[in-house]
DNA sequence: CGTCTATTTGAATGTACTCAAAAGCGGTGG
DNA sequence: CCACCGCTTTTGAGTACATTCAAATAGACG
């Protein structure tokens, strides 16, 4: 399927497949198109499937017992988007993704995951390998949030991804980076005076 | 080794070695005592191994340009302690890894631990799953850092790890949680009088 | 042009921090 | 056994960073 190609690029520049295992693996997924607006999952179901951005973008969030929206991530494409802790255990998942442009992605089912892993062992290492680079970046934020102020959370935020800045509503990034759209307005007026 | 046996009982919680694979993986580990107040890793050295604490707690941490220390994470028995940053890409490490206690541990080198991968392909998967879940909690430590206030976030800390509060001096729990011993100080005296 | 949503602005408030000082708590030695 | 030392915790006053709420402004789209 010429479809999953950017996934066999991913997967190769970690990875080397043979075309038989490219193929089996492209016998296990599927493709699918959301709409901006749809959710890929919602709080409380199980998140069955991983997703794999080929285009668009999702956002990942968690709703509070207050009703407020806490944003976990933002996946554009190449990045992976799922509620982790729901697809390893199968239990109701904390969060919801909802498409914030029309997406493509690419599903890997709980089911066809397991059977993937079980007939393509390297697969083991290539999602050990990209599950160690995420936990990294996750500590890396806890740190951040420890460490700075938002401002400098926000500055951190736009050189990293500058692109995925453009994309994306302000009051999202705000509730982020964890601070409140008001004040992340605030912090850019501030910054537009500093030079 | 006699010394091994509280890691290979870890591991075979996870996933099943025969007597063979464990043989193979004793002998390319060792064990290691360190003295409270010993480190295990400082900020700036190549993180050459991984820790699996068997007896004691390390404190992980990092020390901002202000000079202040952030604590990033305790392990205790049966927890893995290293800088994943540093290791998995062997270059200088952000993080401190000091032992609060005295402190016996079992090492993986990362030399080793590539051979283990190779020799013994299970590990593959006992690492993966290990670190699914550490990428778990670690979001979810984050959606708790933007979604509760202090009290709250410290009072899940006491509910989760009970056994843990005990041992660790008060103001490194403030710096896990993000605020200041002064104000935990303040949270705990306000929690005595609602009671 | 009007409507809807997103962003900005301002004032009042709250949560958590800083700094300084005092109190508590082990351990050690006289 | 008590006095002293170093380290941790507590307390308080003043301050800073970030939030809330309300209203005004700006942008996008039909």
């Amino acid at each position: 399927m010429d479809n999953f190609q950017p996934l066999l690029d991913y997967i190769n520049r970690v990875i080397e497949l043979t075309e038989e295992e490219e193929q089996k693996l492209c016998s296990l997924i599927s493709y699918r198109k959301l709409l901006k607006g749809q959710y890929f999952l919602q709080q409380g179901d199980v998140c069955k499937s991983n997703g794999f951005v080929v285009s668009g973008c999702t956002k990942t969030f968690y709703v509070g017992d207050d009703g407020q929206e806490h944003v976990i991530m933002f996946s554009v494409e190449d990045w992976w988007t799922s509620d982790m802790g729901s697809f390893i255990s199968q239990k109701p998942a904390d969060f919801n993704v909802q498409c914030l442009e029309n997406t493509s992605l690419i599903q890997f089912s709980y089911e066809n995951q397991e059977k993937m892993l079980l007939e393509i062992p390297k697969l083991e290492r290539f999602f050990r390998l990209i599950i160690e680079r995420a936990l990294v970046s996750s500590q890396k934020r806890i740190v951040r949030n420890l460490s700075m102020g938002a401002k400098d959370r926000y500055l951190h935020f736009r050189n990293v991804y500058p692109k995925v800045e453009q994309r994306i509503p302000q009051y999202l990034i705000a509730s982020y980076l964890g601070i409140t759209k008001e004040f992340l307005s605030k912090i850019k007026g501030q910054l537009i005076l500093e030079q």
